[in-house]
DNA sequence: GTCTATACCTAGATAGAC
DNA sequence: GTCTATCTAGGTATAGAC
């Protein structure tokens, strides 16, 4: 028994952690959070549902994780977009094109984070990211404003709007399997998004 | 023990029944769903949590009467707005004012029907009646389309993008507890939502 | 019809064998 | 470290006294 674990025990641990947050993540997307119990998950991964406190101290703790890994994947695809270079409004089009295109593509993932019912620590996650897309549409707002290619708005409202907005309109075409227009769907968000924002085109 | 109910008794159990939905009510707009248990909801109402399924048959079927009870109310008042006369970006406007203001007036049980998490009963009620708001919303936009008021457009995508548009601004400021200026925020909600419909004012 | 007490079920968490 | 088996808590629903 080593004093302490050797760099291969660690690497271990952390690759059967990681394939836990994975398999909870295909769960979640598949079943929703109020169906993903700890035995489902510990059995998607193949190990017992005790085994799942050897890497989290409780089932909101892996929830979180859960959480977190996606939502930050979108967040950081989104903050790409919008703040790359070029038109502020064409920007807005494109990362909300490309936000939509990426939850469609997934919708068990994306109805998972946007919308499905989920316990306290989720919902509060669920706030934070909500804020972070807020700010990342606010500053590309107020940045067309300054270019005087957007009209003088509240931007925070107009950025609230936006999330909101868009987590509607995804959410009927998310949460039913049925098949629906994508294409017509994406850019008639774009639009209303473009208008939500005062671009002119 | 008469056969059937007497006159008088059918009035006392549907003023209990009445006083228990009317209680659990208050129940859900001080502390959420989540925390409106059973026991909880009885005490509130003054009768012991057994005598609650002398009313309804699960606390399920009650919390799903709270609810269409409190978003009917709402509907109703919107629908009153939405549907009058004059100028369709006019009403549009009124009516996201008035929603807004009642929200912002009544901030828990707003947040109980627009985002708290709640079992899955209650959340495919939210889901129907945000197909009415929306609805509404739609049938006023088409009417400036029409009118020539309004650009052309997807009304149910633009109808849906204001319905997620006005809770996701609403949400951050019913959530907490402290001031807000609602003033300043219902007018850039009923800016934004102009613009989301393309109107040019 | 309403109360008290309790049965029961679900799901998270833990203990101890291996 | 991982499994099996079990404990426990919380909350819905029911049974039986009054």
């Amino acid at each position: 028994m080593a004093y302490r674990k050797t760099p291969a025990e660690i690497r271990r641990l952390e690759a059967a952690r990681e394939h836990l947050v994975v398999c909870a993540t295909e769960v979640v997307a598949e079943v929703g959070w109020a169906q993903a119990s700890v035995t489902a998950v510990a059995d998607a991964a193949g190990i017992a549902a005790g085994s799942v406190y050897q890497h989290f101290s409780s089932k909101s703790a892996l929830a979180v994780e859960v959480f977190r890994r996606a939502a930050q994947r979108e967040a950081d695809v989104l903050g790409e977009v919008l703040q790359g270079g070029g038109d502020p409004a064409d920007r807005l089009r494109r990362g909300v094109e490309v936000f939509a295109r990426r939850a469609l593509e997934n919708h068990g993932l994306a109805y998972a984070l946007l919308a499905a019912p989920a316990e306290p620590a989720v919902g509060a996650e669920r706030l934070a990211f909500r804020r972070r897309y807020r700010a990342l549409f606010a500053a590309v707002i107020d940045e067309g404003v300054a270019a005087g290619r957007l009209p003088g708005q509240d931007a925070e409202i107009t950025a609230a709007a936006l999330t909101g907005a868009i987590g509607e309109v995804l959410v009927y075409p998310l949460s039913t399997s049925g098949p629906h227009d994508a294409d017509r769907l994406v850019a008639g968000l774009a639009g209303v998004a473009l208008r939500c924002a005062g671009a002119s085109d």
